[in-house]
DNA sequence: CATGTCACG
DNA sequence: ACGTACGTGACATGA
């Protein structure tokens, strides 16, 4: 059976439930409305008051049973559309729904992770030449626009139903092409067990630290002040909006008459890269721009920002985790993001700080070490870096010693360094001209170290350039998992686009590979928690790391479930190492 | 809504 | 001669 609901809002703690749609085949489907409301509409004199619609009795009801029973049956096996949202909505109506073994969603997105929209109506235009009714088309837009509650139950069971039927339809249609390699098992054994392991994360949320943001908050606008007086001062203008880089431009590179490092597509560039480059010319103004800039950037986004999310029935903030967010099979997260929370800086450690577990509980935070290389030492075999890694030193370190050729106690840390950044410039495909950037030397030296680097492993350069050649020869590259990604641009005549996939072709496998094993872990996690009798729950996963909040009594056991889920997340040719903290912020638990 | 910028892995 | 390291989401500006 498919279902579908209709509600109040998009955010399940804040979502009334108006009605659900159950469908047993494409052709055979029912509407329960449960919240419809009389419209609100202006009486004139004399009018009768609308009949109030009839609603069935709250779905947890006696009445309701079946239903109930029907929903919460791990047996009776249940598809939807974006299901992980319909599941926290029917938990906040108070129905555990089990058996969820189906989404239309993530079916499509298996199949091809580059479409710009997985909205139902978009698939069902596109494979099932169906016309779906808009959102809009129900309840209207802009200032006329009704609560769904107030649409007339006739109108609104055929738009939700219409959703539940198109979900069996879409579930027959893709049948086949799911046989294809392994993304049927990639969708069934992975996405599909994901699903309510991210409804879980997504409805606990995570709490911050109130008065520690209040706090920040007043630090950031004095230093924000006396930052912007100075800068008056120094560029000698009146009126500068420092928030806008067309204003910024016009100052830096007319009025002050300094070089223009870079241009944009519309003018000269403002960037931190521009700017320091400016700094280390000799002037002042550029330095105090990107001090601007850093704080500006952390009170705007995340310090201003982040204690209005919190919801007013939790107490706690609830972000929403995408698993059709990224081509690469990633998670993304969003509304708000808590994948980008600062802490490169120390005003950014600083918000990383205001994370904190429940009252009295800790912080255990996993993070794998080196994911992406270690997939890379697994999948080219290669035998330099695989013994690297099974040698368990620092892998830096290790690479630093056979590029230059000396022994790994003579590595100084500027060859470490370098060592690194070649290390990650592999991971992305990276070329002599960007390597030499980023060392700040000359192209010809980049080019001698990528080639070094490529005759001391060669298998690394025979793994990624087996990737381009599959690329061109198949249209898609894999992740360990089977997971797709078709990349068409491989055969462009455009010398950019063109390289562009090569890079994405290159970078895809280990990206890719990385997210399928985060997720394998945790779905495992999220049930050996329990299994173990533990009340410790996971909140969140910032792609190489997962936070779980546990009782000071459970830190121990929490630690060591984490580190050997993550570690046994899959058997490759080196070890995965994953390094667990605990802390009472989300910062203490990282060092 | 496009653009530039910048937060994270 | 060209542009130049992968993947995201959010904010502010300005049209």
């Amino acid at each position: 059976m498919a279902f579908d609901t209709e509600t109040t809002s998009l955010e399940p703690h804040d979502a009334e439930l108006i009605g659900l749609s159950l469908a047993a085949s494409p052709g055979e489907v029912w509407y329960l409305p449960f919240g419809h409301e009389a419209p609100a509409a202006t009486l004139l004199d004399g009018d009768a008051p609308p009949a109030a619609p009839r609603n069935l009795p709250p779905i947890t009801d006696a009445a309701c049973a079946p239903i109930r029973e029907l929903l919460e049956d791990a047996a009776v096996a249940k598809a939807a559309h974006h299901a992980k949202y319909d599941m926290q909505v029917l938990r906040r109506a108070g129905i555990e729904v089990q058996g969820v073994s189906y989404d239309s969603m993530l079916a499509a997105f298996v199949l091809d992770p580059s479409r710009r929209s997985y909205a139902i109506d978009a698939l069902a235009l596109e494979f099932l030449g169906l016309m779906m009714s808009q959102y809009t088309d129900i309840v209207g837009k802009g200032k006329a626009q009704i609560p769904f509650a107030e649409v007339p139950v006739d109108k609104a069971a055929a738009y939700c139903g219409a959703d539940s039927t198109t979900v069996l339809a879409l579930r027959e249609h893709f049948a086949p092409d799911l046989a294809r390699g392994n993304l049927g098992r990639l969708l069934d054994e992975l996405e599909m067990p994901l699903v309510p392991v991210l409804a879980d994360m997504e409805w606990a949320g995570v709490a911050i630290d109130a008065a520690h943001f209040a706090r920040l908050a007043e630090e950031l606008a004095r230093d924000l002040a006396a930052l912007e007086e100075e800068i008056r001062e120094v560029a000698g203008v009146e009126g500068l909006n420092l928030n806008s880089p067309r204003q910024l431009a016009e100052v830096l590179f007319e009025k002050l008459e300094l070089p223009v490092i870079r241009r944009t597509k519309t003018g000269p560039s403002t960037d931190a890269g521009v700017l320091e480059a400016l700094a280390e010319m000799g002037h002042e103004l550029p330095t105090l721009i990107l001090q601007h800039r850093e704080l500006q950037k952390l009170k705007s986004t995340y310090v201003d920002v982040l204690p209005a999310r919190v919801n007013r029935h939790t107490g706690r903030i609830h972000t929403s985790y995408s698993q059709v967010g990224a081509q690469t099979g990633r998670l993304s997260s969003s509304d708000p993001n808590l994948q980008n929370i600062p802490i490169r800086t120390p005003r950014g450690e600083a918000i990383r700080r205001g994370f904190v577990p429940r009252k009295g509980w800790r912080f255990v935070v996993a993070d794998y070490s080196q994911i992406e290389l270690r997939l890379l030492a697994h999948l080219s075999g290669d035998p330099a870096i695989v013994a690297a890694f099974r040698g368990g030193g620092d892998i830096h370190r290790e690479t630093a010693a056979i590029i230059f050729g000396v022994d790994v106690a003579d590595v100084t840390s500027e060859m470490r360094a370098r060592a690194k950044t070649i290390n990650f410039g592999t991971i992305y495909g990276q070329g002599p001209f960007a390597l030499s950037n980023q060392l700040g030397i000359s192209q010809d030296e980049a080019k001698a170290f990528i080639s070094e680097y490529f005759a001391r492993f060669a298998g690394v350069r025979a793994f990624l350039d087996g990737c381009v050649e599959r690329a061109r020869d198949q249209g898609y590259v894999e992740t360990l998992f089977g997971r797709r990604r078709y990349i068409p641009e491989i055969h462009d005549k455009n010398f950019n686009l063109r390289s562009f996939a090569e890079r994405t072709s290159q970078n895809t496998p280990l990206q890719g590979s990385a997210a399928d094993l985060i997720k394998r872990a945790m779905v495992r996690v999220h049930a050996a928690l329990p299994a173990a009798g533990l009340e410790a729950t996971l909140l969140l996963q910032v792609h190489d790391e997962l936070v779980v909040e546990a009782p000071p009594g459970e830190v121990e056991t929490v630690s060591a479930l984490l580190r050997e889920h993550m570690e046994d997340a899959a058997e490759l040719s080196v070890p995965l190492v994953v390094d667990v903290g605990v802390g009472e912020n989300w910062m203490d638990a990282k060092r």
